[in-house]
Order: structure tokens, then C-alpha cells, then sequence
DNA sequence: TTGAGATTGACAATCATTCTCAACTAGCGT
DNA sequence: ACGCTAGTTGAGAATGATTGTCAATCTCAA
């Protein structure tokens, strides 16, 4: 994480695999608790570096819940996108947009605003859990 | 906050003050910063219990920044919008687009989503601090 | 197999925010 | 102006997610 290169650990390989079954939004806390249920039991702390590490790398995306609770995500794509996610079970979608990529350049453009980055979800119950 | 009438306090009306001349987003400890330095001193829970309500009734926008600590800015539109928000100084436009509420829709729409809600804000640096 | 450097984890430390609750006060009725 | 009562306040404790610390442990290239 500092410099040279990247371990495969037992943890690592353990968090990875939870993110990968559940394709879905989680919370570290979460995913500790998973861990834990199911005796790979990984710190608190080396599950926090390692969504650090894979966020940083683009692996895994991010989003802030309304407590303000960070929810991360595993992430094939790595082009720009927003989600839609279930605000009952956690699924979510990916979402494309033109339309929202040109409203926000033409906002910035519009303010005098430069180096832009934006935010955009979209929180509701999916079909299932309506 | 209860229930019944609001009154009228010296924290209150100091609050508000602070929050009507920096037209910007501003963290509840920043508040708390402000009103110390000119000898009007609030409490910390108040300041927080105030804001609760002033974004309860819509008085206030709220957004969060990249940290999770939430900003809270006068706001004397009712209408839903979005805001573009400085890195910088924190100075903030309000953004009105069908673009972007039509995006959520048909997102919502094309995935079998209800109810939905949504959080867009773009940040930048303002022709000022660039 | 080994050594250097990456990684881990128990626990302390942060930090924003919320809770607790006794003391205080705005403002209605008199 | 006075009293009363429910809304308010504030100091400090509590919460809860996240980060820092650092000695012990583990990976993996040589």
C-alpha cells in the first residue's frame, strides 16, 4: 500500500470473496461481520486498508448511505458510472448516462467552475422489495 | 420540536444570523467556530438540534463533503435543486435542471425502481479560486 | 530456506454527531 | 408584571464509524 507491490492474503483473498458473492452495496462493518460468521475472521482495521487499497485501484466502488456510512462495492467496469441502489436489500445497478455527464459539464461551464467532480445516486425499492 | 410551537432564542436567531451572511456551505463546527468569535457563544448539541430542524423544514440545503461531515446552507428556495459547490471558499449556485430530474426517472423507470431519491452535486473550483 | 519488507490485529485514539438531564426561559394567560 | 409550563439549552458522557499505533506475523523473490 505504501510502495512496492501487493500481497495475496488470506484476509484479502477472504474480503474479496464476500464482495464478490454479495454484488451489492456493504459496509465494512458488514463485511466484518461476515467474515466473522463464517470463521475467517479479518480486523476491523485490515478490512478498512483493504477497501482503502481497492478503492483506491478502482476495484471497488464507494457510496455514502444517509448516516453517512461508506458502502462499498466490487466493480468490473472501470468507466465512469452512477448507481441505482435498493434502499431495502442493497441491490443495485449500474447506470450510464450522457444526459447526466453533459448537465454537469455544462453547469460548470455555465458557473465558471473548473477540475469538476460529481456525486449521483439514486436510492429506491426495487422491484422486489416494493 | 416535539411537537407543538418553536420559540424564538438568542441561539436561534445567532444561528441564523451566521447562516444568512456566508451565503456558503458551512459545517455545524465551523458554526460553532463562528459564534464563539464574536462572543455568542452556542452549544455544540444545539447547534446541531437547530440545524435537525431548520433542515427538517426545509430552511436549509444539506450536502456532504468527501470527509461524510455534513454542510449546511440557507436556502430560500422550495423548489428541489441541486447545487455546484467551490472546493475552495465553499461558495455555492443552486442548479435547476429537467435534464437531470428526467434522468432519474427513467433510470428508476428502466430498472423497475419505486419511490426513489436521489443526490446529485457537482464540485469544483470557482472561476475565483482556480 | 531466508530475509526484508508488506501485512495484520488488538486496542487506543479521533471526530462528528447524538444523548442525557438538570437548569433555564419564552411567551401565553391572568 | 407574574406565574406557569412546555420548549430549550449546554456540559459532558456516549456512540459509532473510521483511522492510527506498533509489535508480531506472513509473503514471496532470490
Amino acid at each position: 500500500m505504501t510502495g512496492g507491490g501487493l500481497r495475496t492474503t488470506r484476509q484479502r483473498s477472504a474480503i474479496r470473496s464476500i464482495l464478490e458473492e454479495q454484488s451489492r452495496f456493504l459496509s465494512a462493518q458488514e463485511l466484518h461481520a461476515f467474515l466473522g460468521s463464517r470463521n475467517a475472521r479479518v480486523g476491523l482495521a485490515t478490512i478498512y486498508r483493504t477497501l482503502q487499497v481497492l478503492e483506491a485501484s478502482g476495484e471497488v466502488d464507494v457510496v455514502r448511505n444517509s448516516q453517512g456510512e461508506s458502502l462499498y462495492r466490487l466493480c468490473g467496469i472501470e468507466k465512469h458510472h452512477h448507481h441505482i441502489v435498493c434502499r431495502g436489500c442493497g441491490a443495485t445497478a449500474e447506470l450510464h448516462s450522457n444526459a447526466l455527464e453533459t448537465w454537469v459539464r455544462e453547469s460548470a461551464r455555465d458557473h465558471g467552475f473548473s477540475t469538476v467532480t460529481h456525486t449521483a445516486e439514486i436510492f429506491g425499492l426495487c422491484r422486489d422489495c416494493a
